[in-house]
DNA sequence: ATTGGGATCGTCT
DNA sequence: GACGATCCCAATA
């Protein structure tokens, strides 16, 4: 039988809490797990994180890992702000500052499932499958790019109708064994990928 | 289902 | 001047 709150609706729109500073101020790998099955929202698109890597400071991996520069900058800021950076020519890629300011940690959103703005998405990445499930894909479906580095994922923004990451009380009924990340050459040693089981 | 190459440019050596 | 925290398409098995 269904249970009551389901028959009713009294709880088909569950609460939505925007994730405060305080999330994000723990280190990237407790950071980057933590937030698998969180909302990622951008004006009217919507996405349940999937799959994230972390990247730390004293990580050979890390752009951080060379010190700060105008690039990275956001990396060595407070915790809770969108790192965005470019690359390969042509893709961008999402991230999220944890830790203390100057430690120079992130999370990389690597993949979400579109919830809303599906159409949106369809148009942005000109099909309809594989919306999001790419670090590139994710920021096209999503819009984002160098104009949102250093944005504040912890407070309304001034910019936009909404962004930020939010908890609506889902947690990943399981989580994949921890693999290496994507695309590195070096700490590869470091299984710092992880993703929520299908 | 898996593999390999090309596109493309900001960033750092 | 080299090389990416990638994606997509084509070719092969």
């Amino acid at each position: 039988m269904f249970p009551i709150w389901y028959v009713t609706g009294l709880d088909e729109v569950p609460a939505r809490r925007r994730l405060g500073r305080e999330f994000f101020q723990s280190e990237a790998p407790e950071v980057a797990q933590h937030l698998l099955c969180k909302l990622l929202v951008i004006g009217s698109c919507e996405g349940r994180i999937v799959e994230v890597e972390a990247y730390t400071r004293d990580d050979p991996a890390s752009h951080s890992f060379r010190g700060r520069t105008d690039r990275n900058a956001v990396m060595f800021g407070p915790a809770g702000h969108l790192y965005v950076y470019f690359t390969y020519g042509m893709h961008h890629c999402a991230n999220v500052s944890t830790a203390a300011e100057g430690d120079g940690q992130a999370v990389l959103l690597r993949a979400v499932v579109p919830l809303s703005g599906v159409d949106l998405m369809v148009q942005r990445r000109g099909r309809e499958q594989h919306l999001a499930d790419g670090p590139g894909k994710l920021c096209q479906a999503f819009a984002i790019d160098r104009s949102l580095n250093g944005i504040d994922l912890c407070a309304p923004s001034d910019r936009l109708p909404v962004i930020g990451i939010f908890d609506d009380g889902t947690a990943p009924s399981r989580i994949a064994q921890a693999s290496p990340r994507v695309g590195i050459r070096v700490g590869t040693e470091r299984l710092w990928r992880w993703s929520v089981a299908l």
